[in-house]
RNA sequence: GCCAGUGUAGCUCAACGGUAGAGCGGCUGAUUUGUAAUCAGCAGGUUGUGGGUUCGAAUCCCACCGCUGGCUCCA
């Protein structure tokens, strides 16, 4: 038996030895460092045996590898779980099930009615010490079905019988750690005091299986890392986007407020958080007329008939607002389709007018439960960004890449970066196999010859047709799914659409849908936090304040502003009777990118002094200089200050 | 909807069975100020709502409402 080393070298196994072998014919130190392997692309535990095989792929996993945190975090689980059953009693704690999740992991419990609160973490926490300080061994066995149903029926674990009963192998194995067994798949570390630093993070129900019909179960969520460094690092990152909050810095800064006792997931818009939206419109109305969209508007509230005939009623009527006048029954839109198909419908298409591309700033609603409403990132009504382009087979590629190219257009100035995502045909579909073919490989040139990289998830596409995912990471890494453009064979054949071909026959377009803000509101959201307030100028609310010293300096100082705004810069002046830092803090705490502090120098030589709010002190600049400026960076929708090298 | 936590002035929080308070913000006045907080005064709350326990409730109990975190990233 041979095991192929990632330097492509062979290393003879005998039957039986398990990876802390073979480190220890490597060297031994490496057996020291080792954790665990990856064996044929599997997590394996140091000290399972090697399969039988002629031949393994083989790597030895070390703190270094990326995949040693799941070995790090299934252990912390496995030991939660074990500080779990310590201090609530072994006979009372049933076990669910605990994963590894992205930033750690978590354990689901039933205990015997008790509840877990915050208050019991640092309790947990100390016994979970212990049980690292104990260096428990942790040992993998692996038993038939018959016997593990035993084994738990012993245990008293009915949750790990049900999941056992559900597992198609013929065995499963286990894993023990000092008194405790688990049902698990691993891998995990040698021992229990191999494991470093960890935090437990929050208690919260879940229930089994995600269904709510289910008993709720209490789970912990938690984190570990290697070095206490990157745990620092991560618990900072959890501090930061707390503080980047668009719901607490929105209604701050006078974007917005929410009141959920008057209108439950639909956002009030002040004065400034218009301007910004509006900034993001006009930008997006320029782009979509240089791509050749023509907008249009339809009505928020349409007759039944409509959304029966779209199939919304049968597949989307748990979501939708009604409303009925006259004995009908009314629907506010939840989504825009309809609306655009029924101006398709009134004109008679030719071939020569494909593609047809209609754009529209839609205002839908939808109904979530009041339990998942989050700020502006999840509500009951917003503004799509929405088009239907209405087009023949051929045309798909085409006009999938210039979606894809105005995309790219529209996230440019906001410096995010994004990846895409391309779902295939899922096995209930609608349309014939070939037509899919033929649309998802449209897709796929469209993507390719745009250089564009992009993960494919099979079968994961819509029922009506292959759709690509955009997703941009904010500047904390965070993603977010934005753009979508999706495929839509169904729609057409519902409405009966047609154009009449050059071969003078009528014909079925092809619909593609697609909304690349996503959201107006869940995009000003994500600007919100990305930026923390700070947005680039172009979209500031007030791109720059003059602060006259003097109260003998408001002359000049309206002056400025008068200059400033005939440049077409949004300014504002602060005239309150404050000393000068009061009113630089004052404007440093609204995020404007431009101070322009005016006193008797500036007024004798027609300056300004100018202070950026990242604090660089510019001091005095000719005003006619510096409103050039910058109106440059506004038009330009600079990310960042001209002056800023 | 369900679980847990939470709800006191516009904001951040204190008082935790014995008369609701501070800072910031706001307003008024003084000050005329040179790059992240000048000073003084004033206004502002039926402590989320409703019920209960108590001589007495922001505080304890119950119900409701809102908010926050979570509710398959499957042994």
């Amino acid at each position: 038996m041979k095991l192929r080393l990632p330097d492509g070298s062979y290393i003879e196994m005998e039957e039986g030895e398990v990876p802390k072998d073979v480190a220890k014919k490597i060297s031994e130190g490496l057996a020291k460092r080792a954790l665990g392997a990856v064996v044929d692309g599997q997590f394996w535990d140091l000290t399972r045996p090697l399969p039988l095989k002629e031949e393994v792929e083989f790597r030895l996993v070390t703190e270094k590898d990326p995949e040693a945190t799941e070995f790090f975090r299934h252990t912390m689980a496995h030991i939660m779980a074990q500080a779990v059953m310590r201090i609530f009693g072994k006979e009372r704690v049933k076990l669910g099930i605990g994963p590894t999740i992205e930033n750690g992991f978590y354990y689901d419990f039933d205990i015997d009615g008790a509840k877990i609160t915050e208050e019991d973490l640092p309790r947990i926490e100390e016994e979970m010490r212990k049980i690292i300080q104990e260096d428990l061994k942790i040992e993998r066995f692996e038993l038939s079905k018959e016997e593990a149903l035993e084994l738990m029926k012993r245990e008293d674990q009915p949750y790990k019988i049900e999941l056992i009963r559900e597992i198609p192998d013929d065995k499963v194995s286990f894993y023990k750690q000092g008194e405790f067994v688990d049902l698990c798949r691993g891998p995990h570390l040698p021992s229990t005091g191999r494991v470093k630093h960890f935090k437990l993070l929050s208690v919260s129900g879940a229930y089994w299986r995600g269904d709510e019909r289910n008993p709720m179960l209490q789970r912990i969520y938690g984190t570990t890392f290697i070095k206490k460094s990157e745990l620092e690092a991560y618990l900072k990152f959890v501090e930061e986007a707390k503080r980047r909050d668009h719901r607490k810095i929105g209604p701050q800064l006078g974007l917005f407020t929410l009141h959920p006792d008057v209108a439950p997931g639909l956002p009030f818009f002040h004065p400034k958080g218009v301007v910004v939206l509006n900034e993001l419109i006009e930008f997006w109305r320029m782009l979509h007329k240089k791509w050749g969209y023509q907008e249009i508007l339809t009505p928020l509230i349409m007759h039944e008939r409509l959304w029966h005939q779209s199939g919304h009623w049968d597949h989307y009527k748990e979501n939708m607002y009604f409303t009925e006048k006259e004995n009908q029954i009314y629907a506010v839109k939840p989504m825009n389709c309809p609306g655009h198909i029924v101006i398709y419908k009134s004109m008679s298409v030719s071939y020569r007018d494909l593609p047809l591309r209609f754009s529209e700033l839609g205002k839908v609603h939808r109904y979530e439960r009041s339990g998942v409403l989050h700020g502006l990132f999840r509500v009951r009504g917003f503004t799509q960004d929405d088009a239907h382009i209405f087009c023949t087979v051929d045309q798909i590629e085409d006009e999938v890449r210039g979606v894809a190219e105005l995309t790219h257009e529209l996230y440019a100035p906001f410096g995010f970066e994004y990846f895409v995502e391309l779902s295939t045909m899922p096995e209930d579909h609608m349309g014939d196999e070939k037509t899919w073919e033929k649309a998802i490989n449209a897709l796929k040139q469209a993507l390719d010859s745009m250089g564009l990289e992009y993960r494919i998830n099979e079968g994961e596409g819509a029922f009506y047709g292959p759709k690509i995912d955009y997703h941009i990471r904010d500047c904390l890494g965070r993603p977010w799914q934005c753009a979508t453009i999706q495929l839509d064979f169904m729609m057409p054949e519902r409405f009966d659409l047609k154009y009449m071909g050059p071969d003078n026959v009528e014909h079925r377009p092809v619909m593609i849908h697609r909304a690349l803000y996503g959201s107006l509101e869940r995009f000003l959201g994500i600007l919100i936090e990305h930026f923390e307030g700070a947005f680039p100028t172009w979209l500031a609310p007030v791109q720059a304040r003059v602060i006259p010293i003097a109260d003998r300096h408001n002359g000049y100082a309206e002056h400025v502003k008068k200059v400033l705004e005939s440049h077409g810069i949004r300014a504002d002046i602060d005239t309150r009777s404050h000393t000068t830092s009061y009113k630089v803090r004052a404007a440093q705490l609204e995020k404007i990118p431009y101070m322009l502090v005016v006193g008797d120098k500036e007024m004798e030589s027609g300056t300004v002094a100018v202070r950026l709010r990242s604090g660089k002190d510019l001091k005095q600049m000719p005003l006619e200089k510096v409103s050039i400026a910058i109106k440059e960076e506004i038009e330009q929708r600079l990310l960042n200050s001209v002056f800023e090298s």
